[in-house]
RNA sequence: GCACUCGUAGCUCAACGGAUAGAGCAUCUGACUACGGAUCAGAAGGUUGCAGGUUCGAAUCCUGCCGAGUGCACCA
């Protein structure tokens, strides 16, 4: 369970941590963005100009009138009540400009003008683009830099429910979670992953029972054998029996009741079937995340019960400390601006009349235990928009009981609806909610299509085909689901998604396919070496400048939590990488060899960012398509 | 009713208080015996729901409307 041996793979061609056994001894530098290199010498300029302003952020930003802009000026002058192009031109003349005045050598800025009201367009010089470029190249990280202070961050993703199907609500937590959890550690964090799969409830009572009267519903039988696909089976064939029985049968009714109460007790024999619906739905589970191609490690599940333990102490505990208070017979914390339709406050309860705990003791223990025994300082929750209110309820209380204290973030970072094209919730003709599985199945399907009629002019094997079919078909649904912001609805259209142009994954992983393409084509003597020397054409600044902000990319993208950032730099990238394509030939360049090894060399640092970036989003890179 | 989220090109979506609001799809014009065209270049498309306010400067911040979605006592 958990075992997931497709993961090992992908150690040959990116790296998936900072853990120190994955790099093959290369040199392991940082390397400051050009973004961060010119920041720094406006700001020190800036403070040359006016010596009040010293730590004043200069507002550095690209630009679409020259490689970068400053807009840190106008503000600056308006505080000093001076003129801003006055300002800016005394900034500008404090820059080390190639050539200029004071540069001493330093020639990363090519040319700066006052430009507008008081903005600096400032034009970085190729040198230093290429400069910039060979030492990522150098480097494994590509010269992404670690936290200075990583933290220890808990995850809380992808949380299927025990017997239950996995349907398209449990995509989003899976596909996002996943991805930050890659971009977090990337970054040097300590993360925790935690799949709080659900796992415990009064159903259990009723299936359990079920199970008791009717002891083989659960065997594996010879003709179904023991694939994902035959344990939702029997558990969906048990589960819809079971409730029938429920629903029909007063006497058996009332013999589930009895058995939550056993399985709430303890009692072995209740547990040891109740563990069997665990087992068994850990099988299913662990066959739809391989079709995802998401690592969930056994370890990482802690599901509900897993705090069982905890939930009488967390009662306890917020009842003595007066946060929670009894109410018409259940323990709640209520909230000043919480107020239900009649006007009366709405609490959060935390244990009900019939002496059951509610999902929010379970929450709050997992706090406890998230904050206390694994020393999170920042907790996040991949979790459908719909439960905010319960999120904040939960957080408020956690700091009320000082189970959240100030040096501790708790997120919900809530992902809103997908929606069918209709633009109403995502369910089939018959109203049902779509099956993970089928909706998985048919995008393979689809992309194996569309991959098999280009592959066969190209010589892919068989083999190559199914191959590639997965990795777009898996690659179009992830990367629909993270190139928009979380928070919003999205429109599941598979045309779209697997139609192979504008932004969808397949574009940038074709990219990727390009430039390998050009490594296979290349000559005995052809290599990728960085040439600083040479001018570089507008399509390669372009290109390389976007190929520097990479890091800067992932940090900001790790400091929001929000993957589709990334989405969108890559898709930037391959854009600009098929122009770059287009007007910028590589092999057969006519300024010398030089130019072609500078070009080979654009390209592998290209290959090794969009290779790189795509598996930060849980995307494979197929190498020919 | 209250709370939260959101209204941006025909459609699907971006945009860290900065200049002329950007992409993709669709539409229209061009470019192919190709370093693999699953491409590229270009055009057209907008009063950022409405009205005020703050600011040198607002899609972004504040207020009020209008519209949509979601949630609101013992399901998780």
């Amino acid at each position: 369970m958990g075992d997931w041996r497709l993961a090992a793979a992908w150690r040959d061609h990116v790296l998936h941590t900072h853990d120190p056994d994955t790099r093959n001894g290369t040199s392991m530098a940082s390397v400051a963005s050009l973004s961060a290199s010119l920041q720094q010498r406006v700001s020190a300029a800036l403070a040359a100009a006016v010596p009040s302003a010293t730590g004043a952020d200069p507002l550095l930003r690209r630009s679409d009138r020259a490689d970068f802009q400053a807009n840190g000026v106008l503000g600056l002058a308006k505080r000093q009540k001076a003129d801003p192009r006055v300002l800016a031109a005394e900034v500008a003349a404090a820059l080390p400009t190639a050539g200029g005045a004071g540069a001493d050598g330093d020639d990363t800025i090519a040319a700066v003008e006052v430009s507008g009201p008081g903005f600096l367009n400032i034009t970085v010089s190729d040198a230093a683009i290429t400069r910039n470029l060979a030492a990522r190249a150098a480097d494994d990280r590509l010269g992404v830099p670690l936290k200075e202070h990583p933290g220890t961050t808990v995850v809380d993703y992808a949380q299927p429910n025990v017997a239950k199907e996995m349907h398209v609500g449990h995509l989003r937590s899976s596909v996002i979670g996943d991805a930050i959890v890659k971009i977090l550690e990337f970054g040097g964090e300590q993360v925790v992953r935690r799949h709080h799969i659900g796992d415990w409830g009064t159903q259990f009572g009723m299936l359990v029972q079920y199970l008791i009267e009717h002891p083989h519903e659960l065997d594996h039988s010879e003709d179904e054998g023991d694939t994902g696909e035959a344990s939702m089976s029997r558990l969906d064939r048990t589960y819809k029996a079971s409730g029938a029985l429920f629903r029909s049968d007063e006497a058996f009714k009332e013999r589930a009741r009895r058995r939550v109460v056993d399985l709430q007790a303890g009692d072995p024999e209740t547990v040891a079937l109740w563990q069997r619906f665990v087992d068994e739905s850990k099988i299913y589970f662990d066959s739809v995340y391989r079709k995802l191609d998401i690592e969930i490690r056994d370890e990482d599940i802690v599901g509900e019960s897993g705090y069982n333990d905890m939930l009488v102490e967390t009662c306890d505990l917020l009842e003595k400390s007066g946060v929670a208070v009894w109410s018409n017979g259940a323990l709640c914390v209520f909230f000043d601006d919480i107020k239900g339709k009649d006007g009366e406050p709405v609490p959060l309860i935390v244990r009900k009349t019939d002496g059951g705990f509610g999902y929010a003791a379970t929450d709050l223990s997992a706090i406890r235990n998230r904050t206390g025994d694994l020393h999170a300082d920042t907790l996040l929750y991949v979790v459908d928009v719909r439960q905010s209110l319960h999120f904040r309820m939960v957080f408020e209380t956690a700091r009320r009981a000082g189970w959240l204290t100030d040096e501790v973030t708790a997120r919900h970072l809530p992902f809103g609806t997908l929606l069918g094209k209709d633009g109403k919730p995502f369910k089939t003709r018959a109203g049902e909610s779509v099956k993970l599985e089928d909706l998985l199945d048919e995008a393979v399907q689809r992309a194996t299509a569309v991959v098999r009629e280009k592959g066969e002019k190209i010589g892919l094997t068989e083999e190559e085909i199914t191959a590639n079919g997965v990795q777009v078909g898996i690659g179009a649904v992830k990367y629909a689901d993270l190139s928009t912001s979380l928070g919003r609805d999205y429109v599941f259209d598979l045309d779209r998604m697997v139609s192979l142009n504008g932004d969808t994954s397949v574009y940038v992983q074709y990219a990727y396919a390009r430039t390998r393409s050009i490594f296979r084509k290349a000559g005995e003597g052809q290599r990728a070496v960085a040439h600083p020397e040479l001018p570089l054409e507008a399509a390669e600044r372009a290109l390389g400048l976007h190929l520097d902000a990479f890091g800067d990319t992932l940090a900001e993208v790790a400091g929001v939590y929000e993957p589709h950032r990334l989405a969108s730099y890559l898709f930037h990238l391959a854009s600009l990488f098929t122009t770059f394509y287009e007007q910028c030939p590589v092999l057969t360049a006519d300024g010398g060899p030089a130019q072609v090894e500078n070009r080979l060399f654009l390209c592998d640092v290209t290959a090794r960012t969009l290779r790189q970036g795509l598996w930060l989003l849980g995307i494979r890179a197929p190498e020919r398509l």
